[in-house]
DNA sequence: TTAAGTGTATTATTTGATATAGTACACTTA
DNA sequence: TAAGTGTACTATATCAAATAATACACTTAA
């Protein structure tokens, strides 16, 4: 479910991160969902139990999980984002960054749209949306 | 012309990378132009020298300047980008990260397109001076 | 030729984030 | 009670990033 590259520049518990939060918006775990225990994951992908704890107390931190003392922790149903504004702002901004990088590959506005097309195909818009 | 974060998670070096880049992408450094001496931008920016050097070099592996010993380091015309296969695929799994994170913000395929198109303006139409 | 200015290389050191290891605690469920 | 849950704590190791100091090779202008 989870594959981790050791080699990675990225540090594992935020390859964790990431890769639960793609889970989760492709509809792979769904609210309620249980998600693997601390100790279950560590042992399956070789790493600490404090790793997956850093991991899974981020992830509660950006509202994606919830942790019940004793029992488990489970995926959120979607509501209200933590920290909406701030994360809106670091997304403009990486943007940003993700498009000054198309310039100096030389694609065009058409290119780039095109290629943000074919990565956000998980976006919801129901009605309209052309897939 | 550049400003740095000491605070940032990003390291220093990148985060001239980075600026630079956007000067060059915003056409307010064009190519033939001489970029700061490695040792008036550390004094500059009261970094050490090594850390202006790192940036450089790592602009020049990116074909966006060329140093020459002895008279210093100026922007290169834009062409053929280089390692561009990898950037490319890079660019692909950036985008796809950033739109989980816009699922996760509750944003619909029409806000996200919006905000790309935002940050994208600086992207040419269709035709770009290169090769 | 000399002096100042360029980028670069080298070695040593410090700092902070990351990850591991081991242990312990509080809670829930069967 | 026993097993399973997340968490807290201390200690340690590792690595990238940054600094510091010095030296080298080259170019340009006085």
């Amino acid at each position: 479910m989870i594959q981790l590259q050791q080699r990675s520049s990225s540090p594992i518990y935020e390859q964790i991160v990431e890769q639960m939060k793609e889970l989760v918006a492709k509809d792979i775990m769904k609210a309620g969902d249980k998600v693997p225990s601390v100790r279950e994951l560590s042992s399956t992908l070789l790493i600490n139990p404090n790793t997956v704890s850093k991991a899974y107390q981020e992830l509660e931190r950006q509202g994606v999980i919830q942790t019940i003392r004793g029992k488990g922790t489970f995926i959120l149903e979607p509501s209200v984002p933590r920290m909406a504004a701030e994360r809106i702002e670091a997304l403009r901004q990486e943007l940003q960054r993700l498009t000054v990088e198309a310039k100096h590959l030389g694609m065009t506005k058409a290119q780039f749209r095109e290629m943000v097309d074919e990565a956000s195909h998980m976006l919801g818009e129901g009605y309209h949306a052309a897939d």
